[in-house]
DNA sequence: GAGAATACTGTACGTATGTGAACGATGAGT
DNA sequence: ACTCATCGTTCACATACGTACAGTATTCTC
């Protein structure tokens, strides 16, 4: 069995690739046909089923637009190496596959933030950032947490020695937060920066 | 019309999106009504017709799993303010809902990177962070980009005065690159963190 | 030159599915 | 008392859909 697809195979695993991007849904076997001229639904099956061979898709008996990609719709490739050459070529080199959504908890009690000031820059964490947070009542030493001071959302450092515990800033024009009170909204969990 | 959704048709609304994000593709008329144990399609008509309504879902005419979510399925809410009180009412200050992976580009010229060394540090760059880059053969002045230099891939921010173009890190411990060749791979349009 | 893999057409079957109409029950609001 | 939205049932219809099978032609491999 070939492992590589011919140029039409590839087209068609494209085009259920596209299709679910577009209409959220994968197409049925007929309007694969549709899509690429065929008279006939026994074609696409014919396609259909080589695909499976190749491990790209799954397809549920009896289920309309039962076709399951079985690589992320909205992934992008993570490349291990580049190679010199051409961009072309480096493509081939995929270490995986992520879905970007999919690197984040996907419970209820996730949400984003936007970043204000510079008091983190010392960790990456730029003015304008998004701050994926979990939500929790408390945190680890160490841990970038959301906290709440005085109605005022901040993104700090939490430190905790013994029965102490308070907020440190990554940024050295800052100082650390020990007399005020606050309370842990939740623990960072990613940043998510667009330019 | 009353805005609020009903607590059953908030599980009608629940189980559509559960659906599309461990199914991949919405549930059937029938396959919501077996879910709640309603014998008949018509009662979920009903439900479907309610969402529509309220803006929630849109249905596609006598299409097969047609219902299509007009909120993101795998999007996170981004809260504008927090309010003090509790972190449950936090949730309610909700800004926008951002699906991750739509923050980027779904074209084929995208790909994701692993950033290694501390190179960027001073841009918010940090080793391990996840780069993702547009595939393009130039870029403009000060934007940060991926060069190939020698079969090296490295991220750097591209500067160009005249006909002059080198390669510039951001972090004071590195020099800029002026006396090797280099060409650009493409431009960094984002960085993915996960702590 | 035999055999497999690929690339199609055509026809047919059973059914899962969206849709529609008619009707009943309950509870809240005025 | 009356209305109205919500919540539910039953029956029915046309069809979009997955699936199966029987062919034909071309290309590639051994």
């Amino acid at each position: 069995m070939k492992e590589q697809l011919t140029a039409k195979q590839k087209k068609v695993f494209d085009f259920i690739k596209d299709h679910i991007r577009s209409e959220n849904v994968p197409p049925t076997v007929r309007e694969i046909a549709a899509r690429f001229g065929y008279a006939s639904p026994g074609t696409v099956q014919d396609y259909l089923r080589i695909l499976k061979d190749r491990g790209l898709i799954n397809i549920k008996k009896n289920f309309y637009r039962g076709i399951e990609l079985l690589v992320p719709a909205f992934g992008i490739p993570v490349l291990g190496r580049i190679r010199a050459g051409a961009p072309e070529h480096a493509v081939e080199d995929i270490e995986e596959w992520i879905d970007v959504s999919g690197l984040f908890p996907r419970d209820n009690d996730v949400f984003a933030l936007r970043v204000m000031g510079d008091s983190m820059e010392g960790s990456g964490i730029m003015e304008g950032d998004l701050a994926v947070v979990k939500k929790q009542p408390s945190a680890g030493n160490n841990d970038i947490v959301v906290a709440l001071m005085e109605d005022e959302a901040t993104i700090k450092r939490f430190k905790s020695r013994g029965n102490n515990v308070w907020l440190e800033p990554d940024n050295p024009r800052y100082e650390p937060i020990r007399e005020r009170a606050f309370s842990v909204i939740g623990k960072v969990v990613g940043i998510i920066r667009n330019y």
